[in-house]
DNA sequence: CCTATCCCTGGAGTTAAGTCCAGGGTCAAG
DNA sequence: CTTGACCCTGGACTTAACTCCAGGGATAGG
């Protein structure tokens, strides 16, 4: 298969295929005699790999090692697999962490807002956005 | 107050109080003589109202709206303010849920993973990005 | 006057993950 | 042989929000 075929049935597109192959994620099977890159099901399956790990929010460059990882799977710890995704999770965690204290401070001042068509000269969201204190 | 003083007090960069000040976000009060921007306390407070925004995960860009609106207080009803904030919590919202949802399938796979010394051969983790499905 | 510390401008570099382009080659069908 | 669909490379561009740099000027203290 070439890359237009792989990308499409990976619903990614044909750069991002290359791209991938620049940073070392993804290698074709081989090329054709005109230069041609050429992929077979086991780079189709490496490339759902990538994206699935991507999907959990593993950059790139996490994906390489998680990659190193599992082409070298007897000779890897389990451990080792695990610890990049603890690491993620707790990525995970301290976004979530982050955009629920934004969440609760904005929804406090939102709601003390009327929304309606008189003057903001009292709006409470301007207001907590200008406010002395703090 | 001269740029210094200002970035201490506010806990950033020079530079990026100047970066402000291109994305006319932040204007000076005046310049010295020598050309140094001077700082009132209006431009402290108005820096304060910027970070403020920030950390409720407002953009530069956004918080020139919102600044575009604080100007015009007076000519400008509640509704448009609200409208910025709604936007935004609606933004946090889905960021949440991406995260959340991350957050529960690796969980989910990383469970199942014993973690320990033995080779990955079996890891719950790779078998999970690797399955042949979905 | 000398020095240290501040400040100025314009422009380049950073990060992540692509995306796009120009200018050209390959391949199969008709 | 020509057309159209596909592919190649190298490099530039995108976004956001800075951050850093070179090369120079300003200001205060001793
Ligand atoms: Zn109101
Ligand atoms: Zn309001
Ligand atoms: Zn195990
Ligand atoms: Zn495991």
């Amino acid at each position: 298969m070439q890359i237009g075929e792989l990308a499409s049935k990976c619903g990614v597109r044909i750069d991002t295929v290359r791209y991938y192959e620049k940073q070392k994620l993804l290698v074709p099977s081989g090329r054709t005699e005109g230069g041609y890159r050429i992929y077979s099901t086991v780079a189709l399956r490496e490339l759902r790999f990538i994206l699935r790990a991507k999907s959990l929010g593993f950059t790139l460059k996490e994906i390489q090692e998680l990659l190193t990882l599992k082409i070298d799977r007897e000779n890897q710890p389990c451990s080792s697999v695990k610890e990049l995704a603890e690491a993620k999770l707790k990525d995970i965690e301290e976004k979530l962490a982050e955009l629920g204290r934004m969440h609760q401070a904005l929804t406090g001042i939102t709601d003390a807002c009327c929304g309606g068509e008189e003057p903001a000269t009292a709006c409470s969201i301007l207001d907590a956005l200008d406010k002395e204190d703090s």
